[in-house]
DNA sequence: ACGGTAACTGTCCGATCGGTCAGAACTGAC
DNA sequence: GTCAGTTCTGACCGATCGGACAGTTACCGT
């Protein structure tokens, strides 16, 4: 074929980028990469030094554009800061979707494919958060609720005790929710 | 050896659980984890019948905890009801740590090995996020938004028009902070 | 003491992976 | 047409993986 050097390069970035958004970078093999983008396994190699090659180049955008973001808030006063992070942060989340999909590598392969099936249990739990409503914004904030908790519990640094994490794990849940406490102490 | 076959075998989960929660599930070996356990991989496929046997004995309790906290929540009304499941996810999330650690497979290996320093940037997300405070309420709810963008954005079943979702988010983010909105509207 | 059974292991296997390499196929300049 | 240089590929390699299996060891009821 030896169409140009870059069509064939920015083909294999876009199969790359759609299969491992889908299947995860370990479940994703250079093979799937090759059949899909319509090349040899070896061609992928004459332009990616490595598979990992291919990965940090699908992410460095990403990365970049974050960085930009911290530079260009760095020095707002504490009242403009915090939302104009938010509203960068979610429109940088927005654009990068599938970049931040093979993220999770293959949570949703394994939530599906198990005996266990969690994706059920999962839209349960949402319906819950959201108070069975089906209203756009209440779904969005139980979404944000279910990873909020998510990720925040499995932070490894110590962001505080157990009981304080606990405490204002459920507060702040429940002012995404927009719900006012009735009793939200209670055990 | 031959001790009583229980012991081997929660010897067997726990190292498991250990080992996924830090390299994931696909970057943990059955050597890694008969290494672990003082048994050879062999005894392994001795107790559990495959590998995926042992993931699914490892998630299977917080699956059911899971499973009984909606089936307790299921009756109540609207007003307890969201409280009662924001209490009891944030509880379940905090006691099956490693197990949802696990699921995120090597987010954290990738972030960190990679040319691309994410941590640090992400610290500073995470410092602007919570407008430069070192309190433990405001340092979680970051964490939180954090994490709440980040899976919300990461979502395949369409929850609302991208519009919608953006507004949404940044109003439950900023809700989520605590943050009186000025101009949240703005692009 | 002995035989049955549960616990365990060394060794091997096929599959798959990321990566190498020599050379074929194609291109454009002359 | 020729030829240098780029693009591409089939075939191959070593490593590693999950798993199979026959055989060994330790335990225990009788």
């Amino acid at each position: 074929m030896a169409r140009t050097a870059s069509a064939m390069r920015g083909q294999i970035l876009e199969s790359a980028l759609r299969l491992f958004s889908v299947h995860g970078f370990r479940g994703t093999s250079l093979q799937d990469i090759a059949s899909d983008a319509g090349c040899s396994k070896a061609s992928l190699l004459y332009h990616f030094a490595s598979k990992e090659t291919i990965l940090t180049e699908l992410l460095t955008p990403a990365r970049d554009a974050l960085a930009t973001l911290l530079d260009r808030v760095a020095g707002l006063e504490r009242g403009r800061l915090v939302e104009e992070t938010v509203i960068g942060y979610v429109d940088l989340a927005l654009r990068f979707r599938r970049e931040i999909r093979l993220l999770f590598e293959d949570i949703a392969e394994m939530s599906c494919h198990q005996t266990l099936n969690v994706l059920e249990l999962a839209d349960g739990l949402l319906d819950a958060l959201a108070g069975h409503s089906r209203r756009a914004p209440s779904r969005v904030a139980a979404w944000m609720v279910l990873g909020a908790v998510f990720i925040t519990s499995a932070t490894e640094d110590e962001v505080a005790p157990d009981e304080v994490l606990r405490a204002e794990m459920i507060r702040s849940a429940l002012r995404t929710l927009d719900h006012s406490p009735q009793c939200a102490a209670d055990a």
